[in-house]
RNA sequence: GCCUGGGUGGCGGAAUGGCAGACGCAUCGGACUUAAAAUCCGAUGAGCAAUAGCUCGUGAGGGUUCGACUCCCUCCCCAGGCACCA
């Protein structure tokens, strides 16, 4: 044994035994309930990962390993989510393949890994840009456009000049594109969708089978999906009889409509126009409004603008005639299109209407004891007035009744309303999966027959073009045959969206191979759901979302029996760094300035120390600040427990002794054996129940400074050898998961065969955290005054008389009155006076 | 505005009704060394005190309790999500 740590050495050594041993492929488990599938995000091959990146492939690993030394069947693949507009840009700027980069980056990163001792069933490793993994990506294309939720549709979509059409999920609240930052405009185009909204309700009420996902993100997918309940009610136009109906959720409002609203795209608005009777003014503000950024629009600053449009709606419950007016403060996308303006109790209303001078009734009058603020709509509750029938009931339990009464006349239904649009799945770029249709002059939108699959991608493109789809310039791409007439016809030329790709391939990691399906079912109902999720809360929503969707669809299809494809999710904090240019904290990225390379780490201190510290610099569901000097900390641990070994290493080796039973043993190594099982209770339990890394490590430290404070001139039986041999060992057990490397050297070192994993897990044993005397907390008036040892599981009134008949307590009592005095038992005394 | 987290030493953080600051970083003092690095030993919340010890202290204020970082109420600040969504 080297007298110095050679991590150099032994990590080399280490990941060619794992490799070769295929300690991380996943057997072929038949118990369900020893069956552990931890999956960890699969990355976008950007080319280089720092220890940001690396924090959630090293957490993911340590659940893998603890739970495989904990005997379960672990399935831990890991893959690529390799289509993407960067490999394009690189391709149009430096005229490599998208293919080409895409192959380079993912060899380095796999590297990466491999020098973490990251463990991975590589036999399992998807990339979604490989024909045979999109393939499948397009049969569930065609799956979907079967049981018709895929449909196309001109509609007016965020357009971004570098990355083409956008999903909603992909534009920032500010309206830039989330991925490169430019302004997203709104353009109409013809494109593909996903009908995400036919399963809005499940997605929001199956988030109530996720207990085991952080609140946090089913929060903000509920907030997403934005459900709301209300009515429809049916208003229509005087001038035309056209119907007008508007989704409110506040019918107990609806007598104090004085306008009505709608957004610029409002149907009517064209009839209006097309009428040639519009009153001046009209066709202006509608191409004012259809010209803005959809997020100046709806920006909250924004002015509220509108026009009247000579005609007026009917409200059906009172029979008033109000004027209809187009406003830019209604969205066409939301409910109806069309608003009933109650000024009184709408604060967005309530500003419309002061600019134009428009009435405002008051049919809620406000509490008493909480009126109304001047100048502000009033939203809260009260009784009802000018509201005929209704008038002198309380808004909230006459709201039933309303709706009731307009469904009786037939005017009138309950209704919810969603926020969430449909999925807009089409890209107009050449670096994804081709979307399997084609165009046919008689026969429409043809699917391309399954056994056709997949539609490749073309090699030969030319990426120079400034703009447009480089797929769209590729003519033997787009001539092709129609499938159903045979006729020429074009392929379309869309491509798929990277999230559709990444939404299912979770599940092609089961059968990575197979030839006839995406996955076999069976094989996919023993190892699904997952049952731990890893990755970054920046997908709380989009990713995440998806491929919920993805799995009910399979589910209803009756691919898959389970119908949520995750059971726990974990979301891990980011790494960040301050900015050496401004001292700000930041998340670590390029233009910062402020990575850390974990290369340079590995080869500096060794992979395992760059695991601790990782792991260790604080609780993982946190964001952490990278401290360059904190590595240190975790390299001096690790030299300290070789150090030990090395030292001991005559003691450590195995002489058949096994310790004497706890209460036989002298007092020092009594107090080690305790510290031994405690920190086993304590670790186990930290790395179960919280993935509280960062605690479980500092157990281990804690043991480990206990070991060295052990003293083996003074307790030299063989016994007192073996109590501090199983500590070491144990330590070293316990350790393997966040630090393997050194494990499993130091295990073998200290007579274990190689393979720590299989070695199982330290058992605890009860009988270790027994104690003769505790320590009994004094306090007086709450306050700490005293330590005391007394014997274990003395009864309440005698640790009261102990507590009482000591000295210094007594000094401290002296004159005093006892009021009560309260007992935990084997804990604290506490000593009411006056 | 609504919702969700969070606020503890010089720093990262522990403690979920019972000894606040585990573990680590940094700093200071000491040992070893020709010297440095590495390593080891000790100190390290603030204030008072010669010492024993005392007082204060977990964003602010109040409450519940024998006892509150922890539970309840009000407020302030920070981060994130949603938001002209009717």
């Amino acid at each position: 044994m080297n007298e110095k740590y050679p991590f150099n050495q032994i990590e080399k050594r280490w990941q060619k035994f794992w490799q070769e041993t295929d300690a991380f492929g996943a057997d072929t488990a038949t118990r369900p309930d020893r069956k552990f599938y931890c999956l960890t995000m699969f990355p976008y091959p950007s080319g280089t990962m720092h220890v940001g990146h690396g924090r959630n492939y090293i957490m993911g690993d340590v659940l893998t390993r603890y739970k495989r030394a904990r005997g379960f069947s672990v399935l831990s693949p890991m893959g690529w989510d390799a289509f993407g507009l960067p490999a394009e840009n690189a391709a149009k700027t430096l005229g490599i393949h998208p293919r080409e980069a895409t192959t380079r980056n993912i060899n380095h990163m796999k590297q990466q890994l491999l020098s973490w001792g990251v463990g991975y069933d590589w036999q399992r490793e998807v990339a979604t840009c490989h024909p045979d993994y999109y393939r499948w990506t397009q049969w569930i294309f065609l799956l979907f456009h079967q049981r018709g939720l895929a449909y196309q549709k001109k509609a007016p979509v965020n357009w971004c000049e570098l990355c083409t059409t956008l999903a909603n999920e992909e534009v920032l609240p500010d309206g830039t594109c989330e991925r490169c930052g430019r302004k997203v405009r709104k353009k109409a185009l013809n494109q593909w969708f996903f009908k995400i909204t036919e399963y809005a309700q499940r997605l929001l009420e199956d988030l109530e089978l996720l207990p085991q996902w952080p609140e946090k993100v089913r929060h903000m997918q509920a907030n997403w999906i934005g459900r709301s309940e209300g009515a429809q009610i049916n208003f229509s136009i005087i001038e035309t009889g056209d119907p007008c109906p508007v989704f409110t959720t506040r019918p107990d409002t609806i007598y104090g409509v004085t306008f009505m609203a709608i957004a610029p795209e409002h149907p009517l608005v064209e009839k209006l126009l097309a009428a040639g009777s519009a009153p001046e003014g009209v066709a202006e503000f509608v191409e004012e409004c259809r010209n803005i950024p959809a997020a100046e629009r709806s920006a909250e600053d924004a002015p509220k603008k509108g026009v009247f449009t000579g005609w007026h709606v009917l409200n059906p419950f009172n029979g008033e005639q109000v004027p209809l007016w187009i406003t830019n403060y209604v969205l066409m996308e939301y409910g109806t299109g069309a608003v009933m303006a109650v000024p009184a109790h709408d604060q967005r209303d309530y500003d419309f209407a002061r600019t134009y001078k428009l009435p405002i009734k008051e049919v809620i009058r406000p509490d008493a004891e909480k009126p109304a603020e001047t100048g502000q709509a009033y939203t809260g509750d009260g009784p009802m007035v000018n509201s005929g029938p209704f008038d002198g009931r309380n808004n909230r339990e006459a709201m039933h009744d309303l709706i009731r009464f307009a469904h009786d006349k037939q005017f009138g239904e309950s209704a919810i309303s969603y926020r969430i649009r449909d999925w807009l799945i089409s890209r107009q770029r050449y670096w994804g999966a081709p979307v399997p249709i084609i165009h046919c002059e008689t026969c429409g939108a043809v699917p391309v027959p399954e056994q056709d699959l997949p539609v490749r991608l073309p090699e030969n493109v030319d990426f120079k073009a400034e703009t447009g789809n480089p797929l769209a310039a590729c003519d033997e791409f787009v001539n092709t045959i129609c499938p159903a007439c045979g006729k020429p016809a074009r392929r379309e030329t869309d491509t798929l969206a990277q999230w559709l790709c990444s939404c299912w391939y979770f599940l092609r990691y089961v059968n990575p191979r197979m030839e006839d399906a995406p996955f076999d079912s069976d094989d996919v109902n023993f190892w699904l759901p997952v049952d731990q999720y890893i990755g970054g809360i920046e997908h709380a929503v989009l990713h995440l979302l998806y491929s919920r969707f993805v799995v009910k669809v399979l589910h209803d299809a009756g691919l898959t029996a389970f119908k949520e494809p995750f059971a726990a999710l974990f979301t891990q904090g980011m790494i960040c760094k301050r900015s050496d240019k401004d001292g700000q904290l930041y998340k670590m990225s390029k233009s910062k300035g402020n990575v850390v390379s974990p290369d340079e780490l590995v080869r500096e201190y060794g992979a395992d120390t760059l695991r601790m510290y990782t792991l260790f610099i604080g609780p993982p569901e946190k964001d952490a600040e990278w401290n360059d000097r904190g590595i240190e900390g975790a390299a001096r641990f690790l030299r300290r427990l070789w150090r030990l070994v090395y030292n001991q290493h005559a003691i450590l080796q195995d002489d058949g002794t096994t310790p004497v039973p706890a209460h036989q043993m002298p007092e020092a190594t009594r107090s080690l054996y305790r510290k031994l099982h405690e920190t086993i209770r304590d670790c186990t339990r930290d790395i179960e129940e919280h993935f509280h890394f960062n605690t479980a490590i500092a157990r281990i430290m804690e043991l480990l400074n206990a070991i060295e404070s052990f003293d083996m001139e003074q307790d030299t039986r063989a016994s007192d050898h073996a109590v501090f041999r199983s500590a070491v060992r144990s330590l070293i057990q316990m350790l393997a998961p966040f630090a393997p490397h050194i494990s499993e050297e130091l295990w073998q070192e200290t007579g274990g065969a190689p393979g720590i994993m299989e070695a199982g897990w330290p058992a605890l044993d009860e009988a270790a955290l027994e104690r003769d005397n505790v320590e009994i907390v004094v306090q007086i008036n709450g306050k700490l005054r005293a330590r005391i040892q007394l014997a274990a599981g003395l009864p309440p009134a005698d640790a009261e008389k102990a507590v009482l008949q000591n000295e210094h307590v007594q000094r401290q009592l002296a004159g005093h009155q006892i009021r009560k005095v309260i007992v935990v038992p084997d804990k604290l005394v506490n000593i009411a006076v006056k």
